[in-house]
DNA sequence: CTTTTTAGAGTTAACGTTAACCCATAACCT
DNA sequence: AGGTTATGGGTTAACGTTAACTCTAAAAAG
């Protein structure tokens, strides 16, 4: 019942023809008579033969599949990014293979061999926290490869990627437009550049302003649970802000959470930006006002560079910045009246 | 500068060893001693050596990767599926490659037999509309292969699936309880056995309280945008429907639009129930009322079912069923008084 | 001082597929 | 008839890695 592997010598047996021309019907190479081509067909069928895609791209086939190594799919971020290039791969005609190493640096370099060793034709790869340590190795590869939001080291390869910096710059301007000046920060994970980015665009803006408070910024990991938080020791300070900016929605749901529970109202007692835009975004209550990053776009541009690279055009040093958009929707608005407001216990 | 690939000839050639020692020496085996071991490190180092997977697999050495092959990650509830099968087969010291198919059947076939022909070490096959016509052909496969949400024609295949039909029964009797009497259904995609389950449910529970009317069931394809459509539909009949239970959140989520945009509130005007538990449901205005599937708990049976069987133990004809349960929320509540409800134009 | 053991390294062959040739046969020219 | 060209198909030799041996020299045992 449970034959091994079916290989091209099976078939080849049982359609009493050589494995060459086997592989010349299945690869629709050569010239092959009919009868014997139906002969092979009806041979590979009934066994249910299928190509060891390991060999063939052993032997150099492209194999139509893109690579992605991404740290992670719990983020809704990531999730986001993941989706998007699968569905701009799909559109030009390949599959993606999505690779996710948790941030281990061992399984980043695993994977990227893996992908690049044979079984993809190409690779983009999501620029974990901190940056990979081989991007070198990465540039003397022949493979056509992509890095996605990477900031770190100077480099070569083509870089996609989406600022951060406008965007929260426009976020805080338009909590102080709104008349806030008590305006606290939760930052992103401590080696991710992008959160070094947004404090950096925090920081200058509220300086310039002359609002700047070191008790003000809190660190963060991007996480809802780290919101909650930092939330609470934010709205613990004697002179609490009136607004509050988190480098990512997670964590700007946690703050709205830490609010809540303190019996603050958002946005009459606290105002809450986050950062990404994530789905869930735009369905709380209330809608919450955030930066956004054009994921479709960006993953489109990837799949479309790596597309480029492939057909032999010259990628290096190619450089694709998309910039961030502030979305405003219900969780900001004017601060409190001075005594007007709630106070938390 | 750019050398090709990088192969175990050249760290041989460079460490002034054969390649056999280099692989010993990569892969731990044999007697080496310290000096050629560091030797051999250095050179692979030096030249950014990464092992080809295509040639270690076709040697037949177990990748550490389990395959997915999912329809789309588009769809909130398969990226949950694919986040958590990842996070799973992490824990278990493994990574996920995970494919994206497109529910093209010629693709699915393509993509199994990608990770199948020596890619990954065991394959979940996340069963897409329509199921498979190659089961038959996975089923010869010695490779361990888990279907999950396969409710189609039988197999030996080990399946890993949620129930719809409880979880559904639940919700239809959560309304009644609450008063409702005209409850309309919007469906899922018309092949989806998953959507069958759920009308048949709701089908058996209006009939057996004698609330059944035709009228009241539209076809629906699990998306958003149908979602606003057949709410419409519904909501323009002579007598409308005061509860909708929809196939899935995302049609939920349309329905309420459609409700909105014609003056109704949620849930006092209409009520509206989902199912998926899709991560925007909790976090929506008001929080849906829906059907959970314990998806993490489905990965991990699916991740360990398929460790369980590379470890050799037989796992035909197994079946695991995973009950749906009824997460109420806030959009559903008893109905209107009569001569209560806001009239919709 | 010979024999046995063992550490350390190398040889051979094979995994499944296919590119690049090569070899028949038959049909077509001049 | 002798040569040329299609046509249909087979041979050979890799792709990069590693399992299972084999070989060598030196250390240990007798």
């Amino acid at each position: 019942m449970s034959d091994d592997k079916v290989t091209l010598a099976h078939v080849a047996r049982l359609a009493g023809v050589s494995m060459i021309t086997v592989s010349k019907v299945l690869n629709n190479k050569g010239r092959i008579s009919e009868a014997t081509r139906a002969r092979v067909l009806q041979a590979a069928n009934q066994l249910g033969y299928v190509a060891n895609s390991a060999a063939r791209s052993l032997r150099g086939r492209p194999t139509q599949i893109l690579g992605m190594v991404i740290p992670e799919l719990v983020s809704p971020y990531f999730a986001e990014v993941a989706r998007a290039a699968a569905d701009s791969a799909s559109q030009m005609g390949y599959d993606l293979a999505v690779f996710t190493t948790s941030r281990d640096p061992e399984r980043e370099r695993e994977r990227v061999g893996t992908l690049l060793g044979g079984l993809a034709d190409g690779l983009v790869f999501v620029v974990p926290i901190g940056a990979a340590g081989f991007l070198a190795t990465l540039e003397r590869s022949r493979s056509p490869v992509v890095l996605v939001n990477h900031f770190g080291a100077p480099t070569h390869l083509p870089v996609v990627r989406a600022d951060s910096f406008e965007g929260s710059l426009a976020a805080v301007r338009h909590l102080i437009a709104l008349g806030h000046r008590r305006i606290g920060f939760v930052s992103g994970a401590a080696h991710s550049s992008q959160a070094a980015e947004r404090l950096r665009a925090y920081r200058e803006c509220m300086m310039a302003a002359g609002l700047w408070d070191e008790q003000l910024v809190r660190p963060g990991d991007f996480t809802q649970g780290r919101g909650v938080e930092a939330g609470h020791e934010l709205l613990s300070l004697e002179n609490p802000p009136t607004a509050i900016f988190a480098a990512s929605d997670l964590t700007a749901f946690g703050v709205i959470a830490a609010a809540r529970s303190r019996g603050l109202r958002v946005p009459e007692d606290l105002s809450v930006v986050g950062f990404d835009d994530i789905p869930a975004a735009a369905h709380s209550h209330p809608g919450l006002t955030t930066v956004a990053h054009p994921i479709p776009a960006m993953a489109r541009a990837a799949v479309e560079l790596i597309a480029r690279a492939m057909a032999g055009e010259k990628v290096r040093d190619v450089l694709i910045e998309f910039p961030s958009e502030l979305v405003v929707r219900d969780s900001s608005a004017p601060p409190p009246a001075p005594g007007d407001r709630r106070k938390s216990p």
